[in-house]
DNA sequence: CCCATTTATTTGTAAATGCAAATATTGGTC
DNA sequence: GACCAATATTTGCATTTACAAATAAATGGG
């Protein structure tokens, strides 16, 4: 392995990092945290959602998600509803109180995404998101 | 905002979840950690260097890093050296179980590397690995 | 329809993390 | 040369995290 800046793990996760910092201070004021905000922002996208399936999307392990969201519950962001038709699974769903503090983050999360890719035309940006996706895609390979 | 999967911190911090999170279970049998392979790898690139440089370069808080260097020194795998010339800073160096474990370590980053990146060009590969440095430069934006 | 297996979530517990404060040292200023 | 702000690291402490085990419910085979 040459220098650790050509190491793609490495650089992933500097980027990554840094970007994730960074959110994390500004939304702090806001009473969130970065971690409330990947579970809201999955919720904005599809309520009444399982545990398993947050903690896949979010990439928050299970059992972490699970005070997590106790937290979040505390807190009226969100709520646990038994799914009827599958008495172990939870559906969880936006409260109140969560769908406005999505709506103080959504701002920030926009400007993040246009600061870091800032001077990336919209081909360059449609390029790098798609190679993303074909990393993640690519580590099913390790999982069998 | 869209979709969560058109975000790019979401597909940057998913990616790089994906490989940490599969990275550091194959290097627990080793009896090391994805940070403690940060670490060695930083050092390797450039031995002896100082407490905050690791924390910039490892992107691990320099609170948490001089744990997990505690750590690592009990391990026998670095050791903590006074700087000559600023009795302020440490100058860490790879001790010999240290510079053994990097070797263990190399080829299974080179497998991640290889496996993350399959199926992607010469050129592609560095494409994308400039894109993830402009990336990390374009944060310098937000900092001051 | 009962049992064993699988799936979904939570809980126990130890370790890792990160902010803030403390400590140590340097370097410049008066 | 003493003092003060700046720099480097560590420590205190509360929170977050993650592995493993526990709990609860569904599913399928006999």
């Amino acid at each position: 392995m040459g220098p650790l800046d050509s190491y793609l793990p490495y650089l992933l996760n500097r980027a990554g990092a840094r970007i994730a910092t960074a959110f994390n201070e500004e939304v702090r004021p806001l009473g969130a945290t970065l971690q409330i905000w990947r579970v809201l922002a999955a919720l904005r996208e599809h309520d009444g959602r399982r545990m398993g399936d947050l903690s896949d999307t979010t990439s928050i392990e299970v059992s972490t998600l699970t005070r997590l969201v106790d937290n979040m519950e505390q807190k009226g962001l969100v709520a646990r509803r038994r799914d009827a038709n599958d008495a172990r699974a939870i559906l969880l769903h936006v409260a109140p109180a969560g769908r406005r503090l999505t709506q103080r983050i959504l701002p920030i999360a926009e400007r993040y995404e246009a600061v870091a890719l800032a001077g990336f035309s919209a081909g360059e940006t449609e390029v790098l998101k798609a190679a993303l996706r074909r990393l993640y895609a690519n580590m099913d390979e390790l999982e069998s």
